[in-house]
RNA sequence: GCCAAAGUGGCGGAAUUGGUAGACGCGCUGGACUCAAAAUCCAGUGUCCGUUGAGGACGUGAGGGUUCGAGUCCCUCCUUUGGUACCA
């Protein structure tokens, strides 16, 4: 008979319920873990059975350490702002927040079903105006920041304006000049302009990708998916919000050194900031004042540079042009604008034309033709390039294209075939003030440099690949940005005390139809009359991406309800940092990226106490059908968490996910193994529980055979150490192993049961609360304290030592533990099995390795 | 192209620092129980040769190397997955 999982299941859950079993004390007493699993997009397709997969796993680790005296916080909640919701809303008219509502009521069930021990008194949604209160209100932090680069710091904007008052921009690397009393005659338009340059949150025109059909700009890595179902995006100048996460690309990048996370997600991090040493070189455009400056990686290649390409959209490129190339660039210009950077990307054959300039090359004093080409982009360095095509591919397939020189100034490859872009020694590369020949490309690098600062041509410069985050999508289901725009052409945050900005009621959710979120047609509220400045203002119709929300969500887990901060910071400095984060290697880059950032600016601000958020990280891998093929609708390989937890359990599904194999690895469902986990869950429940459904008479209080006694010794110290590492699948070999051997004996000692019960607990809870009452305790098993193990008893008396010869297992010994070498030796020459391999030959050598083996090398 | 991770029985996967390859589970084979089946229990199960019992050879993607000894370390290559893609 099948141990009846339906109903103790739904006992265990309801009693979990009833006694707020895993409510978390505010304060943690004694040590403390903060385990935190991402939190979903409730999807209208319900729960996939690949979030159970990490839900599992720190579930098993948390219920574990609660065992060991440990606080632990384990929260859940909803990233629920987002473009499906409204796209439904679009076809069905249905409010996004009835939808959402909807689909978290189904996940919140389909969670609660598999008996994850979370805290649901601090459940948390992103859509609640509790909740985008403070999204606003960080936002609102972001835009009274400025990044100060000589503390490496964000700083309120109010300092920025104090120095200005007092001491003008003289100090500030990189200002426009601006001294105190020009700052104090400043009327308030032209304060706001300057300000806004520095602001971590500002506003700019740059060209995004716009999808006319669905009404909003997408994000970079959105557009493939968008443009793979047949919408079609283009490239148009917007004015967007962005958030300068450029200052921060060095402390990101550094910081990222102390995290234990897995080595390639630190490395997508690190791809993704992409920073490079190089120069910032001056090209002084003939006959002008002006100089095109370029940044390179290969300042020691500059006298190999023959030609300059700039970046079509490029401010120079209307200076250089000259009256007959007119025609020709501007209509360059025009097409190159519409393409896509990935579009730019996809066909790597050079186009560009002659603008008809010409740059002095300082360091050859040669006048050389500037071109403009869409390989060169204006969002990376300084949007223009000095072009060595001996040494760079790009350039070299240009030259070739048209016809330009080709200069070798590093020796060591054949620059008549390909460029060369490897290390070797410079040639040609002298004028009078330098000369780089005969040195190797680091030393001239070096060289070079010094040559430019001193001579004020150019200067070490670093780059980062890098770029700041467009922060604003033309939706309505999202936090709107609580900006007004005043009739000045200025800005005025929304008062703190007027958060939330509330998200009005709309009626219909099509886009505005313009550039505008459909927040455009909601004229009554977009319209606003400052309270400070009198003047007429609309509403920013703009709403926040959907990183937002997920950029702190830890965070208010701490203090849910807090109506006067976001969290207070006394529990916040108790909590924090997150010990164990684990989600989907798909948030590698942006989720992770931003988070990180906006904690950054909160630590700089004083908001939160520690400069990372996730101290340790760890993905889970796609579970994928029985086919081995990813899941999906169309392929018909989908399993519904549902439809297996009624046939086999809630703890049959947590334990087999667990059992798959490593976390982190992709591995295939597999419906035959459920199976195989069930059967096990049912010999549990057999060694407890006769025919009759009443506790077998097989369990008894005598002393229990030694090698059993052992072998729980080992569970204990396995399955531990395992859970710790995260390393489910052979903590649940162990167990199995366990119950092999219990299932042997004629006898049950209840002094090893007990404590198994417990081993088992955290894997299989609502079996392992059914025992434990079974055995005739009346409480829960969630904070019984966890077995220990003794050392000493793992140890048995003999072991097995294996016998080589010549490295080939020949003969198995039973020996004493910690048998001399010299007693092993003799006795594994004196083996009849070994001696056939030896007999008549010569041993060279042995080599005795204790309690392991013996290996005799003979000749 | 570049970067990262990974390739072990029929299948999912074990193997702490180089030291018994294949734990545990699935599947399969045989047996017990049963009128029969399911469930359960017991035994076996890497491949090949040999076979009455032994015993032996081979074996961790391919090929080399280091070592008394390599799934594990080094080199070259192949395949798969993920990321990235004119970033100067």
């Amino acid at each position: 008979m099948a141990y009846p999982f339906q109903a103790i299941e739904s006992r265990w859950q309801r009693f979990w319920e009833e006694h707020q079993t895993f409510r978390t004390p505010t304060r943690p007493a004694g040590p403390k873990c903060y385990v935190l699993d991402m939190f979903p997009y409730p999807s209208g397709a319900g729960l996939h059975v690949g979030h159970p997969e990490g839900y599992t796993a720190t579930d098993i680790l948390c219920r574990y350490l609660r065992m060991k005296g440990i606080s632990v916080l384990h929260p859940m909640g909803w990233d629920a702002f987002g473009l499906p919701a409204e796209r439904y809303a679009m076809q069905t008219n249905i409010h996004p927040r009835i939808t959402t509502e909807k689909n978290i009521e189904t996940f919140r069930r389909q969670i609660r079903m598999l008996g994850l021990s979370y805290d649901w008194s601090r459940e948390v949604n992103t859509t609640d105006p509790g909740y985008y209160r403070w999204t606003q209100w960080i936002f609102l932090k972001m835009y009274g920041s400025w990044y100060d680069p000589r503390e490496d710091r964000a700083r309120p904007i109010e300092s920025l304006v104090d120095e200005l008052e007092k001491l003008g921009s003289a100090g500030i690397p990189g200002a426009d000049p601006l001294t105190a009393p020009e700052w104090s005659s400043c009327g308030r338009k032209k304060r706001h302009d300057f300000l806004a340059k520095y602001r971590l949150a500002y506003m700019t025109e740059i060209p995004v990708n716009w999808c006319e059909a669905l009404g909003t700009v997408l994000a970079n890595e959105e557009v493939a998916e968008w443009t793979g179902k047949g919408y079609t995006v283009e490239r148009r100048p917007m004015r967007q919000w962005m958030m300068r996460i450029t200052a921060y690309a060095e402390r990101l990048l550094r910081d990222a050194g102390g995290l234990n996370w897995p080595s390639s997600t630190l490395e997508q991090q690190r791809n993704w900031i992409g920073r490079s040493e190089g120069a910032e070189i001056d090209f002084p455009l003939d006959g002008r004042d002006e100089v095109l400056r370029v940044f390179t990686t290969c300042p020691d290649t500059i006298f190999g540079a023959t030609f300059m390409v700039m970046a079509p959209e490029h401010p120079l490129v209307d200076l250089l042009t000259a009256p007959g190339q007119r025609a020709e660039v501007d209509e360059y210009r025009s097409r190159a604008r519409l393409k896509s950077e990935v579009e730019r990307g996809i066909d790597s054959d050079k186009t560009g034309v002659f603008t008809g300039g010409w740059v002095v090359n300082p360091a050859t004093s040669e006048k050389i033709p500037v071109w403009i080409a869409d390989y060169v982009l204006m969002g990376y360095g300084t949007g223009a390039i000095m072009a060595v095509p001996a040494h760079d591919e790009r350039d070299y397939a240009f030259a070739l294209k048209f016809h330009l020189p080709i200069v070798e100034v590093v020796s060591g490859g054949d620059v008549s075939r390909a460029a060369f872009t490897g290390n070797g020694t410079a040639v040609n590369s002298s004028n009078a003030g330098v000369s780089l020949d005969g040195l190797s490309t680091p030393e001239a690098k070096k060289r070079v440099v010094a040559w430019l600062k001193e001579s004020r041509h150019g200067c070490p410069a670093v780059q980062y690949k890098l770029r700041d985050w467009l922060f604003a999508r033309q939706r309505y289901w999202g936090e709107p940005i609580p900006i007004v725009h005043l009739e000045d052409g200025t800005m005025e945050p929304v008062p703190e005390t007027e958060l939330p900005l509330l998200l009005p009621d709309l009626k219909k959710f099509q886009p505005s139809g313009t550039t505008e979120s459909p927040l455009a047609l909601a004229t009554e509220w977009v319209t606003v009359v400052d309270r400070k400045t009198g003047l007429l203002g609309r509403r920013e119709t703009n709403t926040m991406p959907q990183w937002a929300g997920s950029c702190w969500y830890y965070l208010r887990y701490i203090d849910p309800e807090n109506s006067d901060a976001f969290c207070d910071p006394d529990l916040e400095r108790r909590w924090m940092p997150v010990d164990l984060y684990v989600g989907g290697a798909e948030h590698a880059v942006l989720h992770l990226m931003y988070a990180r950032f906006w904690h950054k600016v909160l630590f700089d601000l004083g908001c939160v106490s520690t400069p990372e958020p996730f101290m340790k990280l760890r993905h889970q891998g796609t579970i994928l059908g029985e086919d081995s093929r990813k899941m999906s609708k169309s392929r018909g390989n989908v399993v519904n968490p549902d439809d297996v937890v009624n046939q086999y359990g809630a703890d049959a599904v947590r334990l087999f996910e667990m059992f798959m194999g490593p976390l982190e690895e992709m591995k295939p469902w597999s419906t035959r193994n459920v199976e195989g986990v069930w059967r096990f869950l049912n010999r549990c429940w057999r060694l407890f529980v006769d025919e009759t459904g009443r506790p077998d008479t097989r369990i008894a209080d005598g002393p229990a055979d030694p090698a059993l006694e052992r072998e729980f010794h080992a569970t204990v110290k396995k399955v531990g150490e395992d859970i710790e590492a995260l390393r489910f699948n052979t903590a649940i070999s162990q167990l199995m192993i366990f119950v092999n051997a219990v299932m042997q004996q004629e006898e049950r000692p209840r002094r090893l049961l007990e404590p198994f019960v417990k081993l088992l607990s955290p894997f299989a809870p609502h079996l392992a609360e059914e025992l434990w009452s079974t055995l005739g305790h009346e409480s829960t098993i969630t904070y019984e304290p966890w077995p220990e193990f003794d050392a000493a008893m793992l140890q048995a008396s003999t072991v097995e030592v294996v016998v080589q010869v010549n490295g080939k297992v020949r003969s198995r010994l039973s020996v004493a533990v910690d048998a001399p070498d010299a007693e092993l030796e003799a006795r594994a020459r004196a083996d009849e099995a070994v001696r056939k391999h030896i007999d008549g030959k010569n041993v060279l050598k042995a080599i005795v390795v204790k309690n392991k083996l013996v290996n005799l090398v003979v000749q």
